[in-house]
DNA sequence: CCCTGATTCGC
DNA sequence: GCGAATCAGG
């Protein structure tokens, strides 16, 4: 459901250039092309250069014809979720978004994951929520992305495509 | 194949 | 109004 606050985030985000995919991300619940269309909606489309290509006309919606047995339906969005990313973190998670892969080589960490001690907002974290962390785990800022990480995953998307980049990709932008 | 936005149209 | 399905393209 659209609420003004998600439409606000819609709005904000759109505005900063994020794709609709990650914008579906980080709201959480809905697919891309649900963002898509409220976008359209929203009448605010155009943005800068992107795919804008004018003369588009005409689906004819072709017959079902036989039915084939499709596959999975697929189930795209979770429930309700809601993700809680909202105040203070939308901000530093927007700021991450606009500069996608550029640095992306932070030390394995392995071993330095979150101290099992300390007051980690780890408990935050369930089964949906993105689990990179970002600052330094032995600092008070060190906290998770916590976007939406739906079942593909640990990650949200954007960290997935920055988490399982392939070997051979890394060296080439290396 | 990955992704992007754009459009249509049943609900 | 909503968004899946689809389309057109990079």
């Amino acid at each position: 459901m659209w609420t003004d606050e998600r439409v606000e985030t819609l709005r904000k985000l759109w505005a900063e250039g994020l794709s609709a995919s990650q914008i579906a991300a980080q709201l959480g619940g809905v697919s891309r092309n649900a963002v898509i269309g409220k976008v359209h909606r929203l009448k605010l489309s155009s943005r800068g250069r992107t795919t804008a290509a004018p003369t588009r006309q005409k689906k004819t919606v072709q017959a079902p014809v036989a039915t084939v047995t499709k596959a999975a339906p697929r189930p795209v969005a979770a429930p309700t979720r809601t993700v809680t990313a909202t105040v203070g973190a939308t901000a530093l998670q927007a700021q991450f978004e606009v500069e996608p892969v550029a640095r992306q080589y932070l030390r394995p960490v392995e071993n330095v994951v979150v101290p099992i001690s300390r007051h980690l907002q780890l408990v935050d974290l369930t089964e949906r929520t993105c689990k990179w962390p970002n600052g330094d785990p032995l600092t008070e800022e060190f906290h998770f992305c916590g976007n939406e990480a739906g079942e593909t995953g640990p990650y949200c998307r954007y960290h997935s495509k920055i988490a399982f980049q392939p070997a051979a990709e890394r060296r080439r932008l290396r």
